[in-house]
DNA sequence: AAACATGTCGTAAAATGTACGTTTATTCAC
DNA sequence: GTGAATAAACGTACATTTTACGACATGTTT
């Protein structure tokens, strides 16, 4: 039996905001300056915030840490992505150096548990983590990413794709209030379509949970749009009767 | 700082089969021989498949490995779930001297990263593994399972349910040449609805991918269903055709 | 031959999706 | 002020899919 010492775990996060246009993530710059051969290409020094785990705690708590770190905030979505564990994942001697420089530790391998979490972008998040300079980046303009973490933004894509189509996890990356506009320009955004205003309108007010409110917009040039808000309750509700109801179908 | 050990890794996995009628896990019965005191209650003593990981390899091929041990075959559905990473989700006493006994190990806190497999339940199963006989049990009927293990099982039927509305994922559970009939009853016995036998039949003989045989039941009491076949490449073209399609409307 | 279970065909109503025309409220340029 | 520009908001006709269920065919058991 190959009985090795046991691999490092870390959470890395897939932190998405939406801007009104496009869907961006959250990057941390890799501080190069701690690091001696220093990072040569400019393009590479981005990462997905996380963190090594030492804590002896669940990875969930671990995540919903490192976001208090970085916004401040407690209650934000989470949704625990996938395990990325290649044994050779982390190889390159400029990243294990990284590693070793900032967080004291000679890993040999790491095993990471890779977090999707949606924020409003307004909230607003720190310009310095102790990972580096964080900064909100357009997902369609990255390129490269540091370690397999722009493989791990692909798969957090994909989930948020087809999550968008099924949950009603738009709300979290809107203000709390916002106008069918915004939800439309989100979804054009994420599955890269345009949809047909008049149509998506239709769809979406027959929500019971998208409930209208007096507001409106101010200082457009048009007709300024009525602002809504999310319902939670309302959601389960109407989901628990959906449920019920396709149990009395044959 | 608080700088600790790593965690052990392990794997285990839901390891679905239909009977035709009902949905079942295959399970481990812990040998209690093997631990000094004894497991107590009968019912607690049945565990998912599963290892501790010392190999320095990719954790699905960790899970491939285990599924070939069981069942000789290498090319078996296989999918990730979710990291379940509790730090007491293995405290009790008994389950921890099992672990040192099975695997020599004195393990502090053990990660385990769970994967769910969907086999067609007539691939011979070997009815003892290296933690103890195998068998296969009826979803239903499952009570308690070891440590933490009923919960996975719960999040693995959850994802199992829904994958089943929007995958193919029933074909791995039936054999080679199924009726519609035992689709239908795949499907009854998954979601926990009956449904309409003709409407079923419309809707699945309209997939391309659904290929009639020539053959047909034997020694039935009832006029004979005829066989099909699930052609995977023709799946593909028709999700391809759909996506392609989805860019035209507007 | 009757009873039975299931396969097979069909059809009408309901619900949902798609395409697109019209009206309304606001700002801005003149 | 007046009209153009803009996007919200409303409406309508048609196509497609889903649902509910009637009627009949087929092969086996008793």
């Amino acid at each position: 039996m190959g009985q090795l010492v046991n691999p490092s775990i870390s959470v890395d996060i897939v932190i998405f905001g939406f801007d009104g246009l496009h869907l961006k993530v959250l990057l941390v710059r890799r501080d190069s300056s701690k690091v001696e051969n220093s990072l040569k290409s400019a393009q590479c020094d981005h990462k997905l915030p996380g963190s090594l785990i030492f804590e002896n705690e669940d990875l969930t708590t671990s995540a919903h840490r490192i976001l208090k770190e970085l916004t401040g905030l407690s209650d934000i979505y989470l949704r625990q992505l996938q395990v990325f564990s290649d044994p050779n994942r982390i190889k390159r001697s400029e990243d294990l150096d990284w590693i070793t420089k900032n967080y004291g530790v000679e890993a040999h391998r790491i095993v990471t548990v890779a977090y999707y979490s949606l924020i409003k972008i307004d909230n607003s998040v720190i310009k310095r983590s102790v990972e580096g300079e964080t900064s909100w980046s357009d997902v369609q303009t990255i390129r490269q990413l540091a370690f397999d973490h722009k493989q791990i933004l692909l798969t957090a894509l994909e989930t948020l794709t087809r999550q968008l189509q099924t949950e009603p996890v738009a709300f979290e990356l809107l203000p709390k209030k916002f106008t069918i506009r915004q939800l439309q320009n989100l979804y054009e955004a994420v599955l890269g379509t345009e949809l047909d205003n008049r149509n998506f309108r239709k769809k979406v007010l027959k929500f019971s949970y998208l409930i209208p409110l007096e507001e409106k917009e101010k200082d457009v040039a048009h007709k300024p749009a009525r602002f809504y808000r999310f319902d939670k309750t309302r959601y389960l509700k109407e989901v628990k009767r959906k449920y019920n109801l396709s149990f009395i179908h044959s």
